[in-house]
DNA sequence: GGAATTTAATAGACCGTTCTAATTTTTGAT
DNA sequence: ATCAAAAATTAGAACGGTCTATTAAATTCC
């Protein structure tokens, strides 16, 4: 209440436009205009705002403006696992779009439960992202993207999909074709027996691999019994790859759900005194970089995850630029990666052409 | 301007509060602050606002709070590397503690991008997050927690200190203890030719390391010759215990920057047709979920990284609630875990005690 | 030189909450 | 019944920007 007041100005009080327009005498909308770099605005004006903006330390609220512009340059990532090689590529993938647009991420871990996926994203609702992209946790109801299209918000699926529809926004790799090429290379190899390793639940990724695995064995005439559902984890890949040599029936090659499955099976072999790639050929997917630079070295089906989020994020900033884009899916090719871990089978008796016709 | 406007509820137009208090009949101050579950209002009250909620589906606008409020529920996370085990375990362990208290996290990957970092710190900033958890890149000026200050954002460091002073908030490991007892480790298993690798720049936590590492090595009378600062990446790993093994003094032993070195040095091994643990000496730090799952599995000095990341989170929320709070330096001990990649030193010369008194 | 047009700047409402301070209602004590 | 104190509710300003519609100034055209 002192006389003072009104001229005073209180140190640590964050400045705000007004100030700044008032500091060089001008129109908070004029100074409003600069800082959105509006052509609409005369150059000896834009001049001094930016100087005055410099001179105060002026910071943007992009809240203030998010609440009259209902736009936040916020997207979310909701994912099962950051803690996986394939998902932290998506991510630097995306980041890496996003970062160059002044968009910030907000990041969430399902952990693969659906509860926790859907306070998340009410979450991102009460926080107005603009959009968001999301690896959807397996078992997620069908409905969730009717949800989300009421919601009114933007969305792109990647590497899974909730379900198989023409109306969708989806980036992924082609799997069916990636678990074919593979399949193919381990049959040219001489390989019979063949186990498909990992996938737990069902969901779109899944069954592309299997897709493919049936349709190249079952051409060849080869059995299909080995597909084992297991947890797309290290541990799983050793145990599952044990009990597979412990069979009179066993495989001589293996093609794993993703690469971080391959190193547990590596793992296992190894644990056994087998030499992946020697011994047992193990075909990896995803190609994160650790398969570059793993003993063997890992034969991969590079699913280019980094260019997922790549192609994920542009896709989604079309989609935010133009609310009626339509629907989009973008299928990456798959590329075999042929390292170490996958030579020829052992035994001379099988080693040559496949006899099917 | 029809005569209907005024009745008329427009489909898909978002609800706002106002609404939900006109609806059941109460003040908008009200119903705001049964939202926040305020004391203040009478359980009859709530109860009917919160009915209201539901039957017209309104969801809170954080962002029109947020402006009002000064408080965003959301924090920034501030890592050089989500593609990295330790950070995403540490990432992962702030989540559960974040999510419990909802918030929210925004995520910055720098790529050790010291201006990156600072985009990043400015742009969360203007978000208005309520405060920032940060592993600070290498290179970055000390003054950089000034700033902070000066913004009056609550922050806290994790793994790495810009320099390490009385009035701050961290939480990390404490390395050279680490170091030392794996170094001590090492020297009872017999052996004397022990290299550090990893460390590429001077930061807080590879001088803490190479302090124990000395330590150990000084108070035996062995030579510390062998610290060798290189990425900390599996590639540098390999590489460079391969030239090591190319010397005529080449070491028995290696103690690695981090798990991620470790395997990498372990791949070098096993490249040269040698065995981690039988013919050479292998110790990882952080203790990474895969170090279990390895072949042979890694020994490593335990950073408890998850553990890091919740008691980060939790300080960080204990600064949110009482912006005074005394600063506050979380050391989280270490533990060795023992595995298989680190057994004696095969030279039976030298397997029994230190000469050195 | 004056009207028409283009360019630049601005006033004031608005976004959807929370906050402050005041008002109304209820409860308890005499 | 009366008043004080406590509990519950509310009006209206505030947060810091953007948006719409309008005005003012500068330019072009005949």
């Amino acid at each position: 209440m002192s006389a003072q007041d009104n001229s005073t100005k209180t140190y640590g009080a964050r400045i705000s436009l007004v100030d700044v327009a008032r500091h060089v005498g001008v129109s908070r909308a004029t100074a409003s205009l600069v800082l959105r770099e509006s052509p609409l605005v005369a150059t000896k004006t834009r001049e001094r705002v930016l100087a005055g903006v410099k001179e105060l330390g002026y910071i943007y609220n992009r809240g203030a403006a998010n609440l009259r512009a209902k736009r936040t340059k916020a997207v979310g990532l909701v994912i099962w696992e950051i803690n996986n090689p394939c998902l932290a590529e998506v991510s630097m993938g995306m980041d890496s779009v996003f970062d160059a647009s002044g968009y910030v991420t907000y990041l969430a871990n399902t952990t693969e439960s659906v509860e926790r996926q859907e306070r998340f994203l009410l979450r991102m609702r009460e926080q107005n992202v603009d959009g968001i992209i999301i690896c959807p946790a397996v078992g997620t109801p069908v409905d969730l993207l009717d949800l989300l299209a009421e919601w009114q918000m933007p969305y792109v699926q990647i590497l899974r999909q909730v379900s198989i529809r023409n109306g969708d926004y989806y980036v992924g790799p082609d799997y069916q074709l990636g678990v074919e090429q593979a399949t193919e290379h381990l049959i040219r190899l001489g390989h019979r027996r063949i186990a498909l390793i990992g996938g737990e639940k069902s969901h779109s990724a899944t069954i592309a691999r299997r897709t493919g695995f049936f349709a190249s064995m079952e051409r060849h005439r080869f059995a299909t019994d080995l597909v084992l559902k297991t947890p797309a984890t290290r541990q799983a890949g050793a145990e599952t790859v044990k009990m597979l040599l412990d069979r009179p029936d066993a495989p001589t090659a293996a093609i794993c759900f993703n690469d971080v499955v391959a190193f547990g099976v590596m793992v296992g072999l190894q644990q056994r005194g087998l030499r992946p790639g020697a011994d047992f050929a193990v075909i990896g997917t995803d190609d994160v970089p650790e398969a570059a630079m793993s003993f063997p070295t890992l034969t991969t089906i590079s699913t280019s995850p980094r260019q997922i989020g790549v192609e994920a994020a542009r896709l989604l900033l079309r989609r935010l630029d133009s609310p009626n884009l339509a629907p989009e899916r973008i299928i990456l090719p798959p590329r075999l990666i042929v390292r170490d871990s996958c030579g020829p089978v052992m035994d001379p008796a099988v080693s040559c052409l496949s006899p099917a016709g």
